[in-house]
DNA sequence: CAGCATCCCTCGTGATACTG
DNA sequence: CAGTATCACGAGGGATGCTG
């Protein structure tokens, strides 16, 4: 667990760029991040905002969050129960990041979907 | 994302963001394709780099990534057999967003690994 | 409203062995 | 070398119902 100065491979199961993959490549986390990063939002918005999504992987997904403290969670003693989460510092700091992955999907998305169109169309299945 | 004065809902599942989460959100596609950014690379070559990627899943992501015209498949009829993959045009315009993704997991993931390790520390099972 | 517990089943993934 | 075929397992995730 010693970090010294590691040298870089993206390859390697133990490097960051991995890590990242293995942290954020599920259906769901990036779109919660997305929707978070619009401002702090309640339960409900979330899950009215990230279509599709049950209670279940909504709080899954918020927890991991929290835990890596990419999300804080802010409960009031309230009735009804309020809940609202909010993305930290770090949070934050995927917007940009996000923001690009928005845009080439935006831009190249509809080709890719049209290439895999065609692949089946001339593709015996 | 708000300021944008279109109706794009990243949280629709048939919107464009989504269907790219779709399509790299798993465990290898993003890994291959960061391979592949380095320039055209044969299947042994990928496997290596990829580690601990079995030939099933490489020749799977490969042909996905060939279907959605992000990547060129070119066979020789050589023997011993050699194929070499190459990113297409469309599979170039990921290398800069892929490039984002990295350079973030570089200087965040230490955080959010510290994060996590004081939150299990400090949390009862 | 927020969110946990439980059941259950699909599907992604790994391991292994085989082919052109 | 460059894959394909097959099996089998375990996690991911949906549906439902209950609690604070």
């Amino acid at each position: 667990m010693g970090n010294e100065d590691i040298e870089w491979d993206p390859y390697d199961p133990n490097c960051p760029s991995r890590q990242l993959v293995d942290r954020i490549g599920d259906r769901w986390t990036v779109l919660v991040i997305g929707v978070l990063s619009d401002g702090p939002a309640r339960y409900r918005d979330l899950a009215d905002r990230v279509a599709g999504i049950s209670p279940k992987m909504l709080s899954q997904t918020l927890k991991a969050l929290e835990r890596d403290g990419l999300v804080v969670r802010q409960a009031f003693a309230e009735v009804p129960p309020r809940v609202v989460y909010e993305l930290t510092e770090a949070g934050q700091t995927l917007r940009p990041v996000l923001l690009e992955l928005e845009r080439w999907a935006r831009k190249h998305m509809p080709g890719v979907l049209e290439a895999r169109e065609r692949y089946d169309a001339s593709a015996q299945g």
